[in-house]
DNA sequence: AGTGCCGGGGT
DNA sequence: ACCCCGGCACT
């Protein structure tokens, strides 16, 4: 397996929340014999760290914040019930990640803190010193794992600036290789150094491991709220959020999948003119605030019930709430501005590690709930689609090829002859996608069909999705006109059994001309 | 009118 | 799956 980076994100934080694991931290299990396997939890539910005697390695996972929000109650209540197995196999995202702890729990996962069930937002501090001790030395015990890691050249002190220095290598790393803000713009985005000064200074960063009154004490990044993260979208409005993050998610892999099945380029768009908003999840609720800690206050007075002058937060506002980037230009559009996420979100990042995954991941049904896009965003997505799914659809030429398809999506087998690659793709226009261009499109005005004719292209049936593509329309717009459900294609130019050998010899028709169906033996 | 073939039905 | 045909669009 190659090395992986996953990015984590939390819920309080505008953008992705990098969750490294802290100095005398790293999930080791130790229970499972000072090995380390991928996608070992931390008290965080979030971090796989491992290291080796010969070299540092993490790995982050990423768990999206609304599946974060959903263990988080989960927990509390399975906890009460005295269950602490691992749910980690259980998610959908992390069914790749091999066993963890033998399904043990991480020692101090779902202990309670300060009496109550220890909460996803509560510091990962271990308590006494002797405690860090033991944990880096199983760290240092541990030997590399072979599976989804960043190697990290070694540095193995103990003191907590060593720590902090592999952290913010991992961070630096993670950054790298997942944030194409970083990738593709160094000045507004977080680069290497940027990342080390935000980490150090930034305003809703913790540089300690200690409860701060405002996050509460998550140890955890926060990039700078006037940063868009294209490649975390934030939960929509919809109630069932970790859904919705599903259907984006795969939004996502399709679309990665699409553009790197075809090696089309994605165009990577950036947009700096986004806000972040915090919009209250509560039921029917809603509310839109424009700073966390009025929005945890919010929270905290309205739905909790609690003291608004209590600035005790025990970081359940946290799971209450969800940020927005709320594009600029789109608050200008009245209701608009209350679209949770930002175009260029749907666009994710090219990565090859992003690539490696999502060869791996099993599409998740694209269901999308909610009009979360903006047509820009749509757009722009169905553009990636239309040029990257249909160009590379070959039609099974079968005997009966009248029967292979029908007219509303394509059963497509995608054989590479070069790699031996064998990709089996079932590809559906979404439903705005722009239905094929009726034939009378593609007439001349003397009413000659061009020779772009669908008929033309390939075989018979797979001529409506290549159409655009083959007319080099790279964005269809999406008010095309639609043609009827029922249009006919073209009738084909070549000679059919019939004219070739004449009513008389019907038994040396192709079956499909003997059954009125397309001809197979004169395909156009 | 001739042709191509979609959609549907029968076996 | 195979076979047939009504009916439609197009030439």
């Amino acid at each position: 397996m190659e090395p992986k980076v996953r990015l984590v994100k939390r819920s309080a934080s505008p953008g992705p929340r990098i969750c490294s694991p802290p100095p005398g931290l790293t999930s080791c299990c130790p229970d499972s014999g000072g090995r380390s396997p991928p996608g070992t939890r931390v008290g965080c539910g979030l971090i796989s760290a491992c290291k080796a005697p010969g070299n540092a390695v993490y790995t982050v996972l990423v768990e999206d914040s609304a599946s974060l929000r959903r263990r988080a109650r989960r927990r509390s209540c399975e906890d009460g019930a005295g269950s602490k197995g691992s749910r980690l196999q259980q998610q959908p995202l992390f069914q790749k990640s091999p066993t963890h702890c033998n399904g043990k729990a991480v020692p101090g996962e779902g202990e309670p803190v300060n009496g109550r069930p220890r909460h996803l937002s509560d510091p990962l501090v271990l308590k006494r010193p002797e405690e860090e001790g033991v944990a880096l030395r199983l760290l240092d015990q541990t030997p590399l794992h072979q599976s989804a890691h960043i190697p990290v050249p070694r540095q193995r002190k103990l003191s907590e600036k060593a720590g902090i220095d592999e952290v913010i290598a991992a961070v630096v790393l993670t950054s790298l290789s997942t944030s194409p803000v970083v990738l593709n713009n160094p000045p507004n985005g977080l680069g290497t150094e940027p990342t080390c000064d935000a980490w150090k200074e930034g305003p809703a960063m913790s540089s300690s491991y200690s409860s701060s009154s405002n996050n509460s004490g998550e140890w955890s990044w926060d990039p700078p709220s006037d940063l868009s993260n294209p490649s975390t979208p934030s939960p929509p409005l919809t109630a069932d959020v970790s859904t919705s993050f599903l259907s984006l998610h795969s939004d996502l892999e399709e679309t990665e999948a699409s553009h790197f099945l075809f090696g089309d380029p994605i165009p990577r768009k950036r947009k700096n003119s986004t806000k972040v908003m915090f919009k209250c999840l509560w039921k029917n609720c809603g509310k839109v605030l424009s700073s966390s800690s009025g929005m945890q206050k919010h929270i905290r007075t309205i739905h909790l019930g609690r003291k608004a002058d209590l600035d005790q937060s025990d970081g359940e506002e946290d799971f209450y709430y969800t940020e927005l980037d709320v594009n600029v230009d789109s608050l200008t559009d009245g209701l608009s501005s209350l679209t949770p996420v930002s175009p260029t979100s749907s666009v994710p990042p090219a990565f090859p590690i992003l690539e490696e995954e999502v060869l791996q991941t099993p599409a998740v049904p694209l269901k999308p709930e909610v009009p979360m896009v903006p047509p820009l965003s749509q757009s722009a997505h169905m553009t990636i689609l239309s040029q990257s799914a249909p160009t590379s659809l070959c039609h099974i030429q079968t005997d009966h090829a009248y029967q292979a398809t029908g007219p509303a999506g394509l059963l497509t087998d995608v054989k590479s002859p070069s790699t031996g690659m064998e990709i089996s793709i079932s590809w559906q226009p979404p439903p705005l996608f722009p239905p094929p261009l009726p034939p009378v499109l593609f007439k001349s005005p003397s009413g000659c069909l061009t020779p772009i004719r669908p008929a033309d292209i390939g075989e018979k049936r797979p001529q409506v999705p290549a159409l655009p593509i083959a007319k080099g329309h790279a964005l269809v717009p999406s008010s095309m006109p639609k043609p009827a459900a029922g249009t006919r294609k073209p009738r084909g130019e070549a000679k059919k059994c019939r004219k070739v050998y004449g009513m008389e010899n019907r038994s040396m028709w192709c079956t499909a001309c003997r059954w009125k169906k397309a001809c197979q033996r004169f395909v156009d």
